[in-house]
This record gives structure tokens, C-alpha cells and sequence, in this order.
DNA sequence: TGTTAGCACTCTAAGCTCCTCAGTGCCAAC
DNA sequence: GTTGGCACTGAGGAGCTTAGAGTGCTAACA
């Protein structure tokens, strides 16, 4: 059913109501606030209209009203005006990446600050891991006896620094010509040939058969899991929302939040789409009272990794795909500039 | 004034039992499950008297005796029973460390984990930053044309990745050069003598000072800037705990803990100790109503870092302090077996 | 002198009723 | 289709009562 413009005009002027103060909205307050070209009457019998449609629910039968998940949906598709970020918070998001070296990792970091702070939702971060990209650099140092440093560079960003161990007996004359039969096994290729890359190693050269495997295990790890570099912020925001003044409620949040893996989860799917909202229980490893909001950036053919805000389904939309739309431009703008 | 055994073993009930029930303790449920040799009047005499010396309060007349933090304190240091971990416990220890490369980053979080979970509390932890450790390798890697990576390796372990920016038109050559005069200016040194080094370059490499310092830079940061090693598990294990039922204390808890700096700071007086205790406001960065249970390790001359607990007041210093002596005793034979 | 039973006292927590009030749904009139 | 009027509903707070846990005190006892 097709909802009537006045209809739409209401179920907007609840959802941001109650967005901004948290408590069920009655029909006098729509009227007296917004609409004083009706009487209560009138909105009160297109509020029963509402909620027979499921966008509306009331607590109890002498409550205002509370907007279902269905009303999310509708308002951030389509009710819900464009916000636009004041001057004090573009100021704040520059200053975010004043400093800043090549570093993807700390990008991550600031941008996840800064998004947590201007918009007091908990957010969360995890960079790109292209499949794609081309590795630039293998280097393996020496290390006390049994032990080296693996380092693997690609055209984007340092993307491993690890201790191996090295077997037994192998000199740093080996390890050496180790490295160099794997720089150039592996340099020039991209991430995921070399991960599923199966070589051929001569005879003689059989003992830098581990060597090589650490080496495709650490690429192997880096493509596959993602959950090292998420990056989490603001953990403690959500208790500034009044719906999670139960602990319960805020348990069951921190326990998603809390594990890394899940964030990756969350955050993996939406590749290539600039911004993207689930909200409530759309996908099963986010609580069901909570919506997602993430961004995906990429600047030139930099992927710089998905961000995102999660918070309760009351969550103010606006205000947060401003911000991730600010960032994103800024970031960009930066990243095009250098 | 000295307190009478049987006064001791009282307030020893008094705080198990409260530790491990999270509520007041009544005169006749001493005598009934500890003490039936007299009667609840002669121990609630006693009560009185305990709560006279400042060790126990009551919420109202008519209520059981809470522990006071004084009562906490001489719990810890003389009344507790000493615990034993089981060896289900022992068991998770020695598998959170299986797998083990010499990556001391990976130790700590591990160590952090595992500590986490055995104790049903928050865990936090930090590696050395030793200003001693002795630097071993310095190298620079050039990296797109405005940017190299910096790596530092002391004799314990990788300190520093990181992308730093080069002088414009300074060429893979000329950077080559600096590296390999940064090696002999730094290989050899203390961080610490490093860190404060006025480096005497010549007239015609006066164009390297810019990494020079770069490297300086990274040097100081690494020792004075805990902050980033900081390790956090089980952020969210507070909420098991009766105390932290009402929501403001789980913030007030939560803004501590989400701040690396404030952790770093709590984890860095107690060097050299191996299980300190602090409990309530001791220090001015642990909240009022939480004691922080740290100890630091070391195997051999490495130092690991220090590793803690942070919880209610009514925290399970028994097993807290067995599981952090626990993984401190299987990391030190694990070092030591290498 | 320390211990004990007995008892009055205190305070909390839970259950109950009462009342207020916000907000609704419905209806008849416009 | 809109409106004012009105009865109805349910939450939530205030006030009251009661049960029960636990204490402190006292007098008697060993």
C-alpha cells in the first residue's frame, strides 16, 4: 500500500521525534510541534492507519508511539532529510588526519576515533585487505638463532611483520639465498596468486621448503582474516543511549563488540557500496536492536577499508552518514592531493 | 591494635563469604557454616568489635557486615588461604602458549587472554619497554617516492615498523647511505642512550638529518609511549559482577578501560614487582570501587611485561593471584626450555 | 570474664491499593 | 475528511502494611 504524503510527512516527524528524545510520540505533540494545521484527532486516526500498516507500535494502549523496524527502514530510504556537518566538525575531522605518515593502519585508527567522537556512537574499522594487491617487497631478517623477520610489503601498505622460525641448522647464508628465491617467487605477484601458489622448489633447495610455507601461511592469514586489524572505538558510547540503561542489554552488546571476529564479519560483506545501513536483526551477527551503518572508501584505486558506527536501531542516521560521508571526502580529497 | 586469631578468622569468613556470595554476611551464617563451636552472639560481639576497628560496615542496622577496604587489604596480605589452580586451569595456560613464535606481541595478548578467561574479569596488560634493551638492526626501506619504512629490532624484539616520510629528491641511493650511517651511530646502543642522542652529522649529509631524527623519534616514542602495546580481554567480563549492575558504574568502569593512556599508566610503576595489589583508590586512575591485581614477568634478563586484573573490590584475589602466578611460572619455563 | 539464649528493635523488600495523568479510540457533529 | 468531546486504559508513583532477616542489649550461666 502506497502511504499518503501526509502520512509519510507524520511517520517522519515520529522517527525523528523519537530519534532525538527517546520517548513513544503522541499526537498532541506531532500537532503541537509540527502540524498545527490539523487536530490531534486527525493525526491520531492516521497513527492508527500507521501502525496497522507496521510502521508504528505502541507499549501499551495509552502510549504514544514507537517506530518499528520497518519504519527505519522506510525513513532512512526515503523520509529522512540530508544532514549536513557544521564547519566545527569538518574542522574536527581534518585535524584528525593532519598528521599523517603512508600508514593505512593509523588512517584506520584516526578515522575510527573520529567517528566515534563527533557522532557518540561506538565505531568500528577494519582496512582493506585487497586480494589484489601486489606484493613489492619479501624480506626476511635474521633473527637470534632459530628465529627471523618476515616482512611483506605490497603496493598499498606493510601488510606483515612477523617472527618465523627457522629450522634448525639453516645458516644466514641460507636463509639468504632463502629470501631471494622467495622475492622472486613471489614479488609482482598479487596477494591471492601467491597465497594459493604452489611451488616448485629443486632438489637442492628442500630445506627452504618451510621458509616458504610460513611465508604463504602469513599471506594466507592476511587475506583470510581480518579481524587483526579491526579496530574498535568509543566501546563505552553506547551507555550514553537511553535504551541500553540495562545491563543486560549492554552485555549482550559488548559481547558481539568485543570480539574482533565478529566485527569482521560484519564489516566484510559490503564491499564497493559506499554506504550501507542494516538495521535490527537484518544480518545474524548484529544484536537485533541495533543498526549498522557502514562506509566503504576507497580513494584512486586505494581501498583504505570499511568503517562503520553501530549503535541502537534509535540511532541518529543522519547525523551519522554525515559524518561517514565527511570523512569520506576528506579522506579522499587527502589521499588525491598527496 | 593487634586483632585476636579468632577475630582474624572471622573477618577471613567475612570476606570469602563475600567474595564469593556478593551479599552481607550475617552473624548466624558464620556460626553455621564455619564456626558452630559457638554461638551467633559471641560472633556478632565480635562483629561489632571488627566494625569498630574500621574493617567491616553494615548498609543499615539491620543487615549483614560488608568488608571495608581496610578489611580487603589485610585479607590479601595475611588472612587469605593461598590458592591452587586445578589442572583443567594449568591445562588452558599451557595451550594459550602453544603456539609460540618469539613474537612478544603475541605472548602478551595470549597471556592477557588467557588470563581473561580464567578469571572472569577484564585483563590488562602491557610488554616492556625496555630502556635498556640494546638496538640490534636498523634499516629503511624505500617505499613509493615520499616514503619509507623504518624497522627497529632490539635483542627482545621487533619495536618499531613504521612508515616514515622521506626529503624530497633524496634518492634510493642517498637513503641507503643514511641507513647505513643510522646503523653505525645506533647499532649496539641502548634505547635509551639512543633516544637522547645529539648525533654529530658532517657537513655533506647534513641532508639526512631529517631521518635522523625521524629515527630518533620513533626511538622516544617507543620508550615513553606505553600506550600503544597497551592489550585489553574481556572488557565486558565486568558485567558478570553483581556491582556493576546499575549502568553509571559500568561507564564510569568502561572510560577507564577504554583509555589505553590511563592502562599504560596503571601498568607502569610496579616494575620489578611480581604480584602487586591495589585495591581501591589507591592510585588516582583506578576507580574508586575496583582493585587492580598486576605482576610482571621476566625469564631469564627478558622482561615481559606486566600483566593484570582489573575488577570490584570483592574481586577473587585466591584465584586471581594463582592464575597470574600460574602463567607468569609456564612463561618463564617456556622461555627458559628454548 | 567470656558465652549464651531471649527478646525487642530496626530496616528492607515485597505486595497491595489508590490516584493521577498521559494518551488513546470512538462517536456524533460539522 | 476533520473535529471536539468523552470514556477508557494502563503506567507509574505515593503511601501503607507485612514478613523476615539481622542486629544490639541484657540477664543468666559456666
Amino acid at each position: 500500500m502506497k502511504l499518503s504524503e501526509r502520512k509519510k510527512k507524520i511517520l517522519q516527524i515520529v522517527v525523528d521525534d523519537y530519534i532525538t528524545n527517546a520517548q513513544p510520540v503522541s499526537s498532541k505533540s506531532i500537532t503541537e510541534k509540527h502540524m498545527k494545521e490539523v487536530s490531534s484527532a486527525t493525526v491520531r486516526s492516521e497513527l492508527a492507519a500507521l501502525e496497522e500498516m507496521g510502521y508504528l507500535s505502541q507499549l501499551h494502549t495509552s502510549s504514544g508511539r514507537v517506530p518499528s523496524i520497518e519504519a527505519y527502514k522506510l525513513y532512512v530510504s526515503e523520509l529522512m532529510d540530508k544532514g549536513k556537518l557544521t564547519g566545527k566538525e569538518l574542522g574536527a575531522i581534518k585535524s584528525a588526519f593532519a598528521e599523517q605518515s603512508g600508514n593505512l593502519e593509523a588512517v584506520v585508527k584516526n578515522a575510527a576515533k573520529v567517528i566515534s567522537e563527533l557522532t557518540d556512537y561506538t565505531s568500528i574499522a577494519v582496512a582493506a585487505h585487497d586480494r589484489d594487491d601486489v606484493i613489492e617487497k619479501i624480506s626476511i631478517f635474521p633473527f637470534k638463532e632459530d628465529a627471523a623477520l618476515l616482512l611483506i610489503v605490497t603496493d598499498k601498505a606493510l601488510i606483515r611483520d612477523k617472527f618465523i622460525s627457522v629450522p634448525e641448522g639453516m645458516s644466514e647464508e641460507q636463509l639468504k639465498n632463502a629470501n631471494r628465491l622467495i622475492e622472486k617467487a613471489f614479488v609482482g605477484k598479487k596477494l591471492c596468486e601467491a597465497m594459493d601458489a604452489t611451488v616448485e622448489i629443486e632438489e637442492q633447495f628442500l630445506s627452504y621448503k618451510t621458509i616458504f610455507d610460513c611465508v604463504i601461511d602469513a599471506i594466507s592469514d592476511y587475506v583470510n582474516d581480518k579481524s587483526e586489524d579491526v579496530v574498535l572505538e568509543g566501546e563505552d558510547k553506547i551507555l550514553n543511549h537511553p535504551e541500553y540503561a540495562e545491563v543486560d542489554k549492554v552485555k549482550n552488546f559488548l559481547s558481539v563488540v568485543s570480539s574482533k571476529d565478529k566485527i569482521a564479519n560484519l564489516l566484510s560483506d559490503d564491499n564497493d557500496i559506499e554506504i550501507n545501513i542494516k538495521i535490527g536483526g537484518e544480518d545474524k551477527d548484529i544484536p537485533e536492536d541495533c543498526s549498522l551503518v557502514t562506509a566503504t572508501y576507497s580513494a584512486g584505486n586505494v581501498k583504505l577499508g570499511t568503517y562503520g558506527v553501530i549503535g541502537p536501531l534509535r540511532m541518529d542516521y543522519q547525523k551519522v552518514i554525515s559524518v561517514l560521508e565527511g570523512v569520506g571526502k576528506i579522506l579522499e580529497d587527502m589521499i588525491n592531493k598527496k
